[in-house]
RNA sequence: GGCCCGUUCGUCUAGGGGUUAGGACGCGUCCCUUUCACGGACGAAACACGGGUUCGAUUCCCGUACGGGCUACCA
């Protein structure tokens, strides 16, 4: 029988979920969903020094309105496999167990050395050009361990209860060879490979021993993870080998990594590309900073879902614009880059454009009313609609609705230079004076009606500017539909706006 | 520096031993439009470089360059 296929997210709290972890969350779920599988909320805080408050339940509440909700694990109900929370799972000797079992098969081995000594060492060995100076099979014949140190001191320490780690113990010059869904075959030498610490001294134990131990435990078939893992996976291969797990070991997918729009580098939260890097407004309780998310943006989740997929992915076929249904459906970790992307702002924009105009003018509404509300704006709610059908098509985002239509709840103070330069003359407002009685006596006040009207005026009147009645009544060279808007402000206010308008020139 | 990974229009990408190298974003032109847009049409724009292999390489191999990642008792 298949094993059901189990993925997890597995997020440190030290920070706010960024959108490369989002993308990350994204594909993993992407898959469970497309084979009918679970997907799993871990939560990997072993690193007590870098904890932050409200980071996991930013991180819940991200997953929550990206719609990327795992069906078990921490803030989502606990499954088979509670806890799910590393430190929680510490308190119960999970790691440690596994440990144990590593020293005993003397795959690894305690460390005394402290942190000066490791620095000592490191010193040591750049000043004689060691060309990659770490804790190996060569060094570690220098350093205070279990295997350098006399059996009646080692047990004198223990006992001592001096302060040590737990490292793997990496063959000098083995070849590791391993498999990763989206980039093949890997190999690397083991002589590159330092001696991992793989339970620190607090008792924790560090990333590479935790997530193999919770991973196997937790019976995850694919483990995604992003491509600054790759060079630290051979050391993984070989945990799985000593614990005797490797017929056991998830398959592996290292994601390309997103890359800043403009120079190099990946992408970080201090980007300055205009647009949010955290699906949700982050405040950073360490460097005190406030991040804006997309959420608050103005962005609709399945717009910033599509975006993401994309990034890195396709359905090799010419389409973008898909549903989360579609995504799971097309989705497969073959079809996923090897190489970096770069973010692209523009295009996250026209995305979200898409989505927008897929929205009907009622749901906009939805949306809009509080933001004009927020604005001191109080139009009734028919109003509000067919505001959000004309101005649609020019937005972006929801809350740019206020600004590129402000004219729908302000009258013009100024008017475009540009156009009253280019059109304005001395008949003009003899002419609009003239067009304003017209419309005066008009019975119906719809676009229809004014459209009819405006064209009729000009047999009597003369040749009218379109653009100019725009300015007139609006102030600005561009906008909505003309006679929709003035249709929609009424005739009162139309009127009272030209008539003003001509006051001032 | 060392190790690992990568390299198709400015960006996201499709493709793959013989193609007019396709799409999307952005950009430009035109059409529609007495306004503003949407829309439509068109256009500019790419296989990093050098060697092989081959009748033929952008595609396969090797180098070089460039980019990225890692190089903690952080994840």
């Amino acid at each position: 029988m298949e094993k059901k296929v189990r993925l997890r997210f597995a997020p440190s709290p030290t920070g706010g979920l960024h959108m490369g972890g989002v993308r990350t969350a994204l594909f993993s779920y992407l898959f469970a969903k497309k084979h009918g599988g679970d997907f799993v909320l871990r939560i990997e805080d072993t690193d007590q020094t870098r904890y932050v408050e409200g980071a996991e339940d930013y991180i819940i509440r991200s997953l929550k309105w990206c719609g990327i909700e795992p069906n078990e694990g921490v803030g989502f109900g606990d499954g088979p496999y509670a806890p799910y929370r590393q430190s929680e799972r510490k308190e119960q000797g999970i790691y440690k167990k596994y440990a144990d079992q590593l020293i005993a098969s003397g795959n690894a081995y305690h460390a005394f050395d402290t942190s000066e000594e490791l620095d000592e060492m490191r010193k040591r060995l750049e000043a004689a050009k060691v060309i990659a100076p770490q804790y190996n099979a060569v060094t570690r014949q220098n350093m205070k361990n279990s295997l350098t140190l006399p059996e009646d001191e080692l047990t004198k320490l223990i006992a001592g209860g001096a302060p040590y780690v737990i490292r793997l113990k990496v063959p000098r010059n083995e070849e590791i060879r391993f498999h990763d869904i989206i980039r093949g075959w890997v190999t690397v030498n083991s002589s590159q490979v330092d001696d991992k610490v793989l339970l620190k001294s607090d008792g924790m134990p560090t990333y590479h021993l935790a997530h193999i131990v919770d991973d196997i435990e937790m019976k995850i078939t694919h483990a995604v993870r992003g491509e600054e893992w790759l060079p630290s996976a051979p050391s993984h291969i070989l945990i799985y080998r000593y614990l005797g797990l490797e017929d056991q070991m998830p398959q592996l997918a290292h994601l390309p990594l997103i890359l800043k729009p403009d120079g190099n580098g990946k992408l970080s939260k201090r980007d300055k590309s205009g647009l949010p890097m955290f699906p949700l407004n982050w405040h950073d309780p360490r460097d005190k900073t406030d991040y804006i998310g997309y959420k608050e943006s103005g962005f609709m989740p399945d717009a910033f879902i599509n975006m993401l997929a994309l990034l890195g992915w396709n359905p090799g076929e010419n389409r973008e614009i898909m549903s989360k249904q579609e995504l799971i459906e097309n989705f497969s970790f073959e079809r996923v880059n090897k190489s970096g992307a770069k973010f692209d702002p523009e295009k996250t924009k026209w995305f979200n454009q898409q989505y927008l105009r897929m929205q009907t003018d009622e749901q906009l509404a939805e949306a809009v009313a509080p933001l004009l509300e927020s604005k001191g704006i109080k139009k009734d709610r028919a109003f509000i609609i067919e505001f959000c059908r004309l101005i649609k098509e020019k937005a972006h985002f929801v809350n740019e609705f206020y600004e590129l239509g402000s004219y729908f709840f302000v009258a013009p103070a100024m008017f475009d230079e540009k156009v009253m330069a280019k059109k304005w003359n001395d008949t003009s407002k003899d002419m609009f004076t003239k067009l304003i009685a017209k419309l005066e006596s008009l019975p119906v006040w719809d676009a229809h009606t004014l459209h009819d009207a405006f064209q009729a005026a000009q047999t009597d009147i003369g040749k009218l500017d379109m653009q100019l009645l725009r300015v007139l009544t609006t102030g600005v060279a561009g906008g909505a539909q003309l006679f929709d808007l003035l249709a929609l402000l009424g005739k009162e206010e139309s009127l009272n706006r030209l008539k003003n308008s001509l006051e001032k020139l």
